[in-house]
DNA sequence: CTAGGGTTAG
């Protein structure tokens, strides 16, 4: 009688010891398990009388080669393997390492490493095989191999398995399941590809796993190749295979030829008609899912739980459009009682969740008898997707109130909600539990902590998690190049692309996370490179990538460029617009963004919450204060868009910046959610500009009390009382001011000469031509006197407390450039395009005004807000910035 | 080889 001790289907490998295998039963191939080393001392079998043992474990047991305690260690560590106790049987094991034990008990011992997925026992026991000279033939390799993958090493357990010759398919099968489940689709049809080269038998499943990964790589060349194969072999009608056939070529999005097929079945599954469903619900067709629904419930056939779970996770792809048909199928799955399941509940709930029912979500999950941590971690996904991060947490602390402990899943969502506000203790929080749990192996988890500090803002964070990890997936590499971008390091940004095409084949997505560095450091030949080099590298269809060439060349001043570029794409998304009117925006051409954003809705696009703070701050640019009152009631009443704190700051501009400081004022009281310092800081800056000092002084309560250890705030308030002449004021300011730490932003002004990027600082360091630029700006000053431009008051003040302020921040740098850009201006060419990291002050802005003129040149100066045009003595921004 | 939840892009 052969007893199995666990479950796989590789449990031939361990036969329990106590019961002797009858001789009648054994297939030789499938059951030799002792395995003697040749040359050693302790089995004194001959080369012949091994391979015989071998094949035949009774001889072995028979011959009494083996001393008794070596008999008793190998009874005694599988007694202790039968009832799963790895503690014990890894003290025995010890105790027994200088014997060579039956291979069978490796093999015992290696199958409950795996089960208890320990990889330190396993690998424990592979160096003691090692020490111990025994030769891993087929099956203890089998077995090694296994043991690596199930606990984690998949590089380990493939290492193991290329040495020995394996014509079991299982193992086969095995690991391209595991290459597919870690997303490496490409080494799983290798491995296909190397099973029939071998002429290794291919079964089933081989079939249903190598079309599977052909559809997750979009090799829908190659799946009718193998589909022709599998008929040649025979297999066209095994349900699996013609299942996973169906699943292909939906996913192909050929969804006749699935159709013809699953017509053609003779005996159709529950899977069959599970696959059909999802795959037109998959495809844009729930009205057709929805008639399989039906006819499979007007069949025979008894719809199970995964018909429900595929469906409705079918729907939840699918988003919005689904819903209706998801809302059927739980109408349905109430009166079939399939809601006392957890698992149909789980997936019902995600169903809402991500086909934006939130409410519904919150209902299925209130209702839910039990919650496992997929039912936590749905939700918690849910209201981050929402971008209510502070619901998401609170969820996360209500689940492990109620003793869930959060897995690798729901530690990824919340990290995701961390990253939606940046609440960084939080976040760091997170990252602590997840050392403890010791979860920084999994690639998820240090993708989405990556870029949580990256979100955050914390890089520094973010490249720690990033050098730290032994491996890294194309994701890992655009979150960090992504981040860079995002915060301002666009430099690290361009190094860490050129590094990471050296390990890898960057994608689209790397595209659209290089694009921006380009675009933040204004960069207009780098940008161009990298145009260049996707559309050698064929990136150039994909509408991220389209998207982000437009977005660089709008903030790299090519307005007119990215105007063309926007023109030639044939299907425009709501982010191309979106691009569009916000370079019109920076650029300080309202009624253009306005005209654009008028456009996208006649060509039937309904514009998301990020459109409408494009054309909301176009307004503000360009002090179109009703148009911009107008936009902002479309999106609340017509399109029904809740208002987020980005909208609320562009309203509050726009009103404050305008003269309206009061009404902006009682705007920010009777808003429905917190205001945040930004908003404060908006005010407070109109607040200098149009001088009022009362309201200025409750501003800034509200910004001292948000924000404390911003120094820029009081040094904002300083200047206000500096300008209507309250010196004692100032005095207390000051005070405040230099009790907190140093100034950390630096006004910094570049500009690129013939692919050059020349770089000045408010420091002043010694530029080659440091000289001319000098003597230079001091021959326009003099001119700007003589010509009564003289220099405004406010700033003489501040200077004469010698107090850190605007002008000592910003340095003039942006003048070192303009000037050094009119030396080095090479002959025909009449544009000045210059970068600054901060805003400009109004003293450059005068200059900038006066230099056009007197030099007749076009100065573009990007600032940290917009583009300002200076043309002829005027400037584009016509004072709104 | 058993469902269901997770990461990057304006």
């Amino acid at each position: 009688m052969l007893i199995f001790m666990s479950k796989t289907p590789v449990n031939y490998l361990c036969i329990s010891p106590f019961i002797r295998p009858n001789r009648d039963k054994l297939s030789s191939s499938q059951n030799g398990f002792i395995c003697y080393n040749p040359s050693s001392k302790v089995g004194l079998l001959s080369s012949n009388l091994q391979s015989c043992c071998i094949t035949n474990p009774i001889s072995a047991s028979l011959t009494k080669t083996i001393d008794d305690t070596t008999t008793d260690y190998n009874t005694k560590i599988r007694r202790f393997c039968e009832v799963g106790n790895l503690k014990n049987v890894m003290q025995v094991f010890y105790s027994s390492k200088r014997s060579r034990l039956y291979s069978e008990t490796y093999c015992s011992v290696l199958q409950l490493c795996a089960d208890c997925k320990s990889l330190v026992d396993g690998k424990k026991v592979h160096s003691i095989i090692r020490d111990n000279g025994i030769v891993v033939d087929g099956v203890l390799g089998s077995k090694l191999a296994f043991m690596y993958v199930t606990c984690g090493d998949l590089k380990e357990g493939r290492r193991v398995f290329d040495t020995i010759a394996n014509e079991k398919v299982f193992m086969w099968n095995f690991l391209m399941n595991e290459y597919s489940k870690v997303g490496d689709f490409k080494e799983s049809v290798h491995l296909f590809n190397k099973m029939i080269q071998l002429g290794v038998y291919v079964d089933s499943y081989t079939f249903s796993c190598v079309l599977k990964c052909l559809a997750a790589l979009g090799s829908f060349k190659d799946g009718p190749l193998v589909h022709g194969y599998l008929l040649k072999l025979g297999y066209g009608c095994y349900s699996n295979v013609v299942n996973s056939l169906i699943t292909f070529y939906f996913k192909c999005g050929k969804v006749d030829n699935a159709r013809k097929l699953f017509d053609e079945m003779n005996d159709r599954d529950v899977v069959s008609w599970n696959s059909m469903i999802s795959g037109f619900v998959a495809n844009g067709l729930a009205e057709k899912g929805l008639e399989i629904f039906i006819e499979m419930l007007n069949s025979d056939f008894d719809v199970d739980l995964a018909t429900m779970v595929t469906v409705l996770s079918g729907c939840a792809n699918c988003g919005a459009g689904a819903l209706v048909f998801g809302r059927t199928v739980h109408t349905f799955a109430m009166k079939s009682g399939f809601n006392k399941e957890i698992t149909f509940n789980n997936t019902l709930l995600d169903m809402y969740s991500k086909c934006g029912d939130l409410d519904s979500a919150v209902r299925v999950f209130e209702k839910m008898g039990k919650r496992s941590v997929v039912s936590w971690t749905s939700m918690i996904t849910g209201y981050a997707r929402e971008g209510v991060s502070d619901g998401a947490i609170r969820l996360f602390c209500a689940m492990e109130r109620e003793g869930v402990k959060p897995d690798v899943f729901a530690i990824t969502s919340i990290l995701h909600a961390c990253a939606r506000d940046g609440p960084l203790e939080i976040g760091k929080d997170v990252h602590n539990y997840i050392k403890e749990h010791n979860m920084q192996s999994n690639l998820f988890v240090c993708n989405a902590l990556m870029d949580m500090y990256a979100k955050c803002g914390s890089m520094e964070d973010a490249e720690s998690v990033f050098s730290e990890m032994s491996m890294k997936d194309i994701v890992s590499w655009n979150t960090m190049i992504g981040g860079y971008s995002k915060n301002c390091f666009p430099n690290e940004a361009l190094n860490l692309f050129v590094a990471m095409i050296q390990e890898l084949e960057p994608d689209g997505i790397t595209m659209a996370c290089i694009l921006p560095a380009c675009a933040s450091l204004a960069a207009l030949e780098r940008g161009r490179e990298i145009h260049g080099y996707i559309m050698r590298n064929g990136y150039s269809t994909d509408r991220h990538v389209v998207n982000a060439i437009i977005d660089m060349h709008a903030k790299c001043g090519a307005l007119v460029l990215a105007r063309l570029l926007f023109d030639m794409i044939p299907k425009k998304d709501i982010y191309s617009w979106t691009v569009m009117i916000a370079g019109y925006g920076m650029h300080g051409f309202g009624s253009e963004a306005i005209a654009t954003f008028n456009d996208m809705r006649h060509e039937g696009i309904e514009p998301d919450e990020v459109s409408f703070i494009s054309v909301l701050s176009a307004c503000t640019h360009s002090g179109l204060v009703d148009e911009g009152l107008r936009f902002f009631n479309i999106m609340r009443y017509e399109c029904k868009i809740e208002p987020k704190l980005e909208h609320y700051v562009c309203m509050v501009d726009l009103l404050s910046r305008s003269g309206n400081l009061s009404k902006a004022y009682r705007f920010i009281e009777m808003m429905p959610i917190a205001p945040n310092a930004t908003i404060w800081r908006a005010l407070l800056s109109s607040c200098r500009i149009h001088h009022d000092v009362k309201l200025a002084e409750k501003v800034a309560e509200h910004l001292f009390e948000l924000e404390p250890e911003n120094k820029g705030s009081y040094v904002l308030l300083a200047s206000i009382y500096a300008e209507a002449e309250k010196w004692e004021e100032v005095k207390k300011m000051r005070d405040k001011i230099s009790r907190r730490g140093v100034q950390n932003n630096q006004g910094c002004s570049w500009i690129e000469i013939k692919g050059k990027v020349n770089i000045f600082t408010a420091a002043g360091n010694a530029h080659p031509q440091a000289k001319k630029i000098e003597s230079l700006l001091k021959k326009l000053r003099l001119k700007m006197e003589e010509e009564g431009h003289s220099p405004k008051i406010r700033y003489a003040l501040i200077n004469a407390d010698d107090m850190e302020n605007e002008v000592a921040l910003c340095g003039h740098s942006e003048q070192l450039a303009m000037a050094f850009g009119i030396l080095s201006l090479p002959p025909g060419k009449t544009v000045i395009q210059v970068t600054k990291n901060l805003r400009v002050c109004s003293e450059c802005h005068e200059m900038a005004k006066f230099i056009s003129k007197k030099a007749r040149k076009e100065i573009v100066l990007r600032d940290s807000n917009r583009f300002h045009h200076f043309k002829d003595g005027n400037c584009s921004c016509r004072g709104f910035w």
